[in-house]
DNA sequence: TTGCATGCAAATTTTTTGCAGCCAG
DNA sequence: CTGGCTGCAAAAAATTTGCATGCAA
């Protein structure tokens, strides 16, 4: 039994041919996708892209999915890890790569003390934009 | 001269009434907007949407706006102001608050330090999310 | 068998664009 | 006067929903 069907059956969800194909994806492709991309290179018989909103809207409420958002109007997706991680973003030609050591502790709880209202912190998102190697050689 | 007609003087634009009310409302509500709200809120004749977003659009171009990104699928807007600033949402209410002190330079350089191909960092996004006291307090 | 999943189509929601007229400079 | 702005309407893009059928458990 696959990673990805073992994760499904965690969580109780059947393991539909969609569902393992959306789920191997995002754990072969280690980036952020968009609901498009899935949608097109799932197969030659493409998935229904409301399937697929269905299923990754389905998998962030599990807990398993994070939603990115990385500029532009679209939202891209990807597997969580057990890594708080994040990413940074070629503004020129859209390369990702991850990052790690966002030490997001510390902001979160100054931010706290700095507050009045709220009471706690319990997510965060953290995206750098900038510019790869090979764009910069290219201005 | 008000405060938002020097702006648009500044950036060789030209002060129509509703570029200025948009400036104004942004400058008035020290918060994100989205694109829906400003063409309401706006005055009773509302503005067009598509002029709203053109402008809010053209003044991202020049540096003065920043679109946030705050879940949900719609883009939020707010004036950039000199200090680097976050927000701190609560995921029940909607509630919105400013923090500062990201320490952003620390994480980036650790970033690119640890990235083999990107060059460097000029931007940033960081929200955090949570319970306000008064959300908590309700749970 | 039974209900969760899927495909298909259509509805929503959000943002962009074309075009003709208007107005600030 | 003139090019940049605007409103209106329509197009495009992104996401969600309804419904009948299909398939995993």
């Amino acid at each position: 039994m696959s990673r990805s069907e073992k994760l499904l059956r965690s969580l109780k969800l059947k393991t539909t041919p969609t569902r393992l194909a959306i789920l191997v994806f995002l754990q072969t492709h280690h980036k952020p996708v968009s609901a498009q991309t899935l949608a097109e290179k799932l197969g030659k018989n493409a998935i229904d892209q409301a399937t697929v909103y269905r299923n990754l809207t389905n998998l962030e409420e599990l807990g398993v999915v994070r939603r990115v958002e990385l500029k532009s109007n679209r939202a891209f997706f990807e597997l969580k890890s057990n890594k708080d991680h994040h990413h940074i973003i070629c503004v020129s030609c859209g390369l990702i790569e991850d990052f790690y050591n966002c030490n997001i502790d510390k902001v979160a709880v100054s931010a706290l003390k700095n507050s009045k209202r709220f009471a706690k912190v319990s997510e965060h998102s953290l995206e750098l934009f900038g510019l790869c190697k090979q764009c910069e050689a290219n201005l």
